[in-house]
RNA sequence: GCCGCUGUAGCUCAGUGGUAGAGCGCACCCUUGGUAAGGGUGAGGUCAUGGGUUCAAAUCCCAUCAGCGGCUCCA
């Protein structure tokens, strides 16, 4: 006798188990037809699951709907419509290239779906067969096959997956069943097992498999699956195959090696469509691209993976974006600092970077007689490597005192005489930050000390994961450290959420939102006190909260620390970018030994936030080179204007236009070149300038520049130069807020 | 780091075992023009690097390096 709740509050009973599409069709024919699934919720959170599995219970129920006519999917709609998608291209590929392409998982993402298969030995697939497999999903789907749902005893459904020679759906199945995997032997191997109460979860599981058919059970292809799905294939709308890639099974690079079928599907072909165009438009915004194009910055091999030349258009725009910022932190209280870009090993020693995190960086440098001693001994390489990783007694004794936790390993003690001393590139600014706070006394009076500084550091990043300017490994971290009481903590992270507010504004970044790293409350690797986290937590949130945009929690996300903030932007074309964070440490404090004294003149101990809000300018510059697709903001741009003579009788009038220009310290250039008037305007348009000033012997006559801007694809009239040149100038000034262009709008 | 694909002129790319190619860019010449490419001539290449197969290798094979797409990782 279940008593369905809806979603507006009305509930309905029935006098026997029904089926979601029993319950739509009671509401209406008009729900019924466009139902593709339902939400039920029986008191442990909504659950996704088909029309017409059967409720038995009482629960709240939703009826997931196709979308009407220009109106979006929703999330719940668009995974039905892709995992069943999944199915369908699955189905297409088995088609094209054959049964003994083994499925593996196939789940929808936030963009599509994928399927992991193994293609057997000696098969080839690529993006030749795309096609095809496109021609049988659209086919498939205008059969409008109905997903047909049964179950199977395990008893019958195991030994018949074994007998199929799948090993991938007889683990999917072993691990549904709760069983530990009796095919894959890795580290993911069972993570059920791993709870504490095993057994009961064995009881728990349902005894059975369930399996989809895309139309009759038998005849027709099926796959094991936990579902939901659409009622049948032609709900999908419009779905096709994108890419293919690697992956492994599990995730595990030792288990098999899997080919990762990505597609995608949409309600609608238009939508289809329009998804497709917009992965065009970015590609075309990639910034390895556009940074070639117009000479932003060059990543030469001789030089190194991961290390970035920047060439002077590039610099441009990194050094304007600096000088921005560095403003802006001035305001703020900020203090700039320079430091080194080595610091010795001991350093990294007391800050805990090395060895902990050895892996991430390039190696240490080793004093030349240090290595010449060693090798004058014969020295083996691990034994080499025993005495740079080592610490002194001196040091082990104090780490362990300060910070009251960390155990030094007794085989990494090693007497003074057998260290060797080095340096080593840095990782992250905060030490020598550190050592320029303790290098002077500090009162309670002086805090917050704001360090400042575009430090750049050096880490090894795997090679696999360099990316032009988004990965790389030597970058300039938009970095300070604020060494403040407990109490000062709020205000300071307020502080630096509205620096991230005001620069985004300016930028045109007006979506991001804030992510905040929360203790895992069922972990005990966090360092200070539950006090201390509960405040720094509080205020995290409070500050995220404040910031009038979306945030959410991340339980599990802080680092061992302290809590963190994290930066996402949407640019213009809607993808989301991790830049900077906001980190509260309470363990730099005791492992520096940094003091203040307080009122009560005693020493206290500094709580510092790291922060980064943009991450680094490499980062930052290569999001933003793909928020404007190149095209700049004057006061970013390499070049601000160009003059441009119709023809070498008017070069002497361009040359004086020019000199205009550079007075008001405009960044611009005459092209003088012997090409017609429209050549000129192309390369210039190519080049995105924001500004071209055409000038002929008309111009000269009447002391005006013709203007033509970025964008707009005509001439926009004439103006005296001396106006002109103060618009531009004001235009650089208001960071866009005025624009010449606008004067003819 | 792992897997796959790719590497030819400054850039974008063609060239599948037999003389190294195109467009753009660059240099020079002609053209002197009013809003998205006027015309001509020319320079420019260790075909990523190292080995191998072959009478003969840009082309086939192996290794290395780098780029790309993923996977894994990111204090």
């Amino acid at each position: 006798m279940p008593t369905i709740t809806l979603p507006n509050g009305d509930t309905k009973s029935f006098d026997k188990p029904v089926s979601a599409r029993d319950v739509a069709a009671s509401i209406g024919t008009g729900l019924a037809k466009a139902a593709i699934g339902a939400k039920a919720d029986f008191g442990s959170g909504g659950e996704l699951r088909d029309l017409g599995s059967p409720i038995d219970r009482d629960c709240r129920l939703e009826i997931i709907t196709a979308p009407r006519p220009n109106q979006k999917a929703t999330a719940d709609a668009l995974y039905l419509m892709r995992h069943s998608a999944a199915h369908v291209m699955a189905e297409a590929i088995q088609d094209v290239l054959g049964k003994d392409v083994l499925l593996a998982y196939g789940p929808p993402t936030d963009t599509g779906f994928f399927y992991d298969m193994f293609i057997p030995e000696g098969k080839r697939f690529s993006t030749d067969h795309f096609d095809a497999i496109n021609a049988r999903i659209a086919a498939i789907i205008k059969e409008d096959r109905p997903f047909t749902r049964y179950e199977q005893p395990a008893g019958e459904a195991l030994p018949r997956l074994n007998s199929e020679g799948n090993k991938y759906k007889v683990d999917n199945a072993e691990r549904a069943l709760g069983l530990p995997s009796s095919v894959y032997k890795g580290p993911k191997a069972a993570p059920v097992a791993s709870t504490s109460d095993a057994s009961s979860l064995r009881h728990s599981v349902t005894p059975s498999l369930s399996f989809y058919a895309t139309g009759q059970p038998g005849k027709n292809w099926e796959d094991l699956c936990r579902g939901p799905h659409v009622p049948s294939t032609a709900r999908i709308g419009a779905a096709q195959v994108l890419s293919l890639a690697s992956s492994f099974w599990h995730g595990d690079e030792n288990a098999d090696r899997l080919t990762r079928v990505y597609g995608t599907a949409f309600p609608t072909q238009a939508e289809l469509d329009e998804f497709l165009r917009q992965k065009e438009e970015a590609a075309k915004r990639d910034h390895r691209v556009i940074g070639k194009a117009l000479r932003l910055f060059h990543i030469d091999e001789d030089v190194g993976q991961g290390l970035i030349l920047w060439t002077p258009a590039g610099s441009v725009v990194r050094k304007e974006l600096q000088t921005f910022i560095a403003a802006e932190l001035r305001k703020q209280g900020y203090t700039e600092v320079f430091t080194p870009h080595i610091g010795r090993l001991d350093l990294y020693k007391t800050s805990g970077h090395f060895p902990y995190y050895k892996d991430s960086q390039f190696p240490p440098i080793v004093e030349r007689d240090a290595l010449n001693a060693l090798a004058d001994a014969a020295c083996s390489c691990s034994e080499m490597l025993r005495r740079v990783e080592g610490v002194s007694p001196r040091l082990a004794a104090g780490i362990n005192q300060r910070t009251g936790r960390e155990t030094i390993a007794p085989d990494r003690v090693l007497p003074d005489d057998q260290l060797i001393d080095g340096f080593m590139l840095k990782p992250m600014n905060c030490p020598h930050h550190a050592k320029i706070f303790a290098s002077a006394p500090h009162s309670y009076r002086d805090m917050p000390v704001r360090l400042a500084e575009f430090g750049t550091v050096y880490r090894w990043e795997q090679s696999g994961e360099l990316n032009g300017l988004t990965r790389v490994r030597g970058f300039t971290q938009d970095d300070a450290h604020l060494f403040c009481t407990e109490d000062q903590i709020p205000a300071e992270i307020q502080g630096c959420l509205s620096l991230v507010k005001t620069i985004f504004n300016v930028l045109g970044m007006k979506e991001y939102r804030v992510r905040v790293g929360l203790r895992d409350p069922d972990s005990g690797k966090y360092t200070g006190s539950k006090e201390s986290w509960d405040k720094a937590e509080a205020a995290c949130l409070e500050a995220a909260a404040s910031l009038g945009v979306e945030f959410s929690r991340e339980p599990g996300e802080a680092a061992f620390y302290g809590p963190k903030i994290d930066f996402v932007v949407k640019d213009v074309i809607g993808r989301e970018w991790q830049l900077g964070t906001v980190q509260v440490d309470y363990q730099m404090g005791p492992r520096f030994d940094l003091s203040y004294i307080g009122p009560d003149n005693k020493p206290h101990r500094p709580v510092v936030i790291h922060r980064a809000p943009f991450g680094s300018m490499e980062r930052f510059c290569g999001v933003l080179i793909e928020h404007f697709a190149g095209a700049f903001p004057l006061w970013l741009s390499p070049e601000q204007a160009r003059v441009l003579p119709i023809s070498d009788k008017s070069n002497d009038y361009a040359a004086r236009v020019l000199g205009a220009l550079a007075e008001r310290g405009l960044r611009a250039t005459m092209d003088d070149s012997n090409d017609r008037v429209q050549a000129k305007i192309k390369v210039a348009a190519d080049l995105k300038i924001p500004y071209l000033l055409v000038v002929g012997p008309r111009d000269e006559e009447n002391g005006t520049v013709s203007i033509r801007a970025r964008g707009i694809q005509k001439d926009l009239g004439a103006l005296a130069l001396p106006e002109a040149a103060a618009a531009l100038a004001a235009e650089r000034d208001t960071r866009g807020e005025t624009s010449l262009a606008a004067r003819f709008a």
